[in-house]
DNA sequence: AATTAAGTTTAATATTATTAAACTTTGATT
DNA sequence: AATCAAAGTTTAATAATATTAAACTTAATT
């Protein structure tokens, strides 16, 4: 059960995060976007004033993100970031070398997040980078190289309640999916053949640290119809972004980090 | 009046920034330091977690800040941090100077924000760089010079509610505080005479935008005891704030950058 | 294996958030 | 300068939600 005030809250926040609008938003258009009753949105909006989550400008009356909301960024994991970095070479090589669009996942809890993204180099693309995948473990590669290494226990809390189904190829069935993951597992990586969006097809490998658990993975996106016409090229993909991945996961070894604000 | 769930929320929110704890929080250690009862912390933890803003390790059960988080700095004003390396040389002149500490302030709505600072380099020395200033408007030398220069619909806006009496020297009294704020505009600068913190007196200068808005201030902070032993040592600190303040000044000038952010 | 502590879920209840309508302020138009 | 329209604010009644305590589950410890 959730609670709806909290979760207006929220989205009001994710709305000030995708606006990147410089002069503010107005009460109006809160309420038009996210369908609020002006008095309501303007009861929540003072309270999240008044925590200075957001402000409102003394004169035009606007609202704007709180400088708070800046000080989160120097108190979130710095030990994420020096992966990000780490893997950032291994990533660019897939990306040089395929010139597709390269991926680097993690998870939050039951929630798959990405950590960083090169984008396609050829001129038919695939973009998905600003797609939100937080709910797309069972339907991408990324989510499905981790969640094949995980325990049983760490799959079950990720893969209750719906299984969104993407596209007609997403598998939503458990028996399915479980067949699937003991595939993945036994092959070391995973596909997903648009099972996500229709006319991508993605290869992904998982990450390991250092008490081999997947804590992080990669994956590659390339238009189906290429992987169809040329058989090497699914190859190609696979192999370097194997190569990358387990270059990757000797950041854990070098730093003896043991990624360990994840459980899998 | 505000909504009582929101600002439960967005105070677990904060715990979580103040706490900088790396291992996670648990769901008694938010019930015991906030005060609330666990089951109803339960379900306000789970929607926060659903929007992404925090997370629950599978395994721990603990409750760690989402990465979501993050990127809210990268969207808030860079200009404000564009402001603030121009500032910074300004300061550090008063710090060399004087040896005590130097803050930057501006405003978000109602709320007084510490844009950056300097402690001081004195053995005896102040130290309020973590007090949360939000609502000193009328009790700082910082706010009190920016206040000076607004608007009176702005004055009133920001000094309408209670005004906290943080110590016995703090006015709290909107005649008196009138009073004083036109003195301030005379002056054309502000003093703090123990009204925050006991034993500290502080000078504050506005800093002003193109349009002859109060954007932003600085103050400089000292023991009392020190201003009271050497007459001259406050004249030495005025000078070298009001030379600041006046070239920080120019930033406008240069940038035409209008500080639209703010009104006033 | 039993015990304790922490976390989760439930369904009833009490409190709170929401609503619509009245009101105020602001900016635009004449 | 006066009127009008649009946006924002406040209110007090009501509908809906968040909270509660208690039961339950899970996990760790002796």
């Amino acid at each position: 059960m959730s609670v709806k005030s909290i979760f207006k809250t929220l989205d009001t926040l994710d709305y000030f995060l995708s606006s990147n609008s410089t002069k503010g938003i107005s009460l109006k258009e809160i309420c038009d976007r996210l369908g609020f009753k002006k008095s309501a949105a303007h009861h929540m909006l003072s309270t999240i004033c008044d925590k200075g989550y957001l402000y409102q400008d003394l004169k035009s009356k606007r609202y704007f993100l709180g400088s708070k909301l800046k000080k989160f960024s120097e108190v979130i994991d710095l030990k994420a970031n020096e992966f990000i970095s780490y893997a950032g070479p291994f990533l660019k090589k897939i990306n040089d070398i395929t010139g597709e669009a390269v991926h680097l996942a993690s998870f939050e809890g039951t929630k798959l997040i990405t950590l960083s993204m090169l984008e396609s180099t050829h001129p038919v693309r695939v973009d998905h980078g600003f797609l939100n995948k937080d709910n797309a473990f069972h339907a991408t590669a990324s989510g499905k190289a981790m969640l094949a290494f995980m325990t049983e226990a760490s799959q079950k809390k990720i893969l209750k309640g719906r299984l969104e189904k993407f596209t007609n190829h997403t598998i939503n069935n458990l028996e399915h999916l479980s067949f699937e993951l003991d595939k993945i597992n036994k092959n070391g990586f995973a596909t997903d053949d648009e099972e996500f969006q229709p006319g991508v097809f993605c290869v992904g490998f998982p990450i390991f640290d250092n008490q081999q658990k997947p804590f992080a993975s990669i994956s590659c996106s390339s238009p189906k119809f290429k992987i169809i016409n040329d058989k090497k090229y699914l190859d190609k993909i696979k192999s370097s972004v194997k190569f990358s991945a387990i270059e990757i996961g000797k950041y854990f070894k070098k730093t003896n980090n043991k990624g360990d604000k994840h459980a899998a």
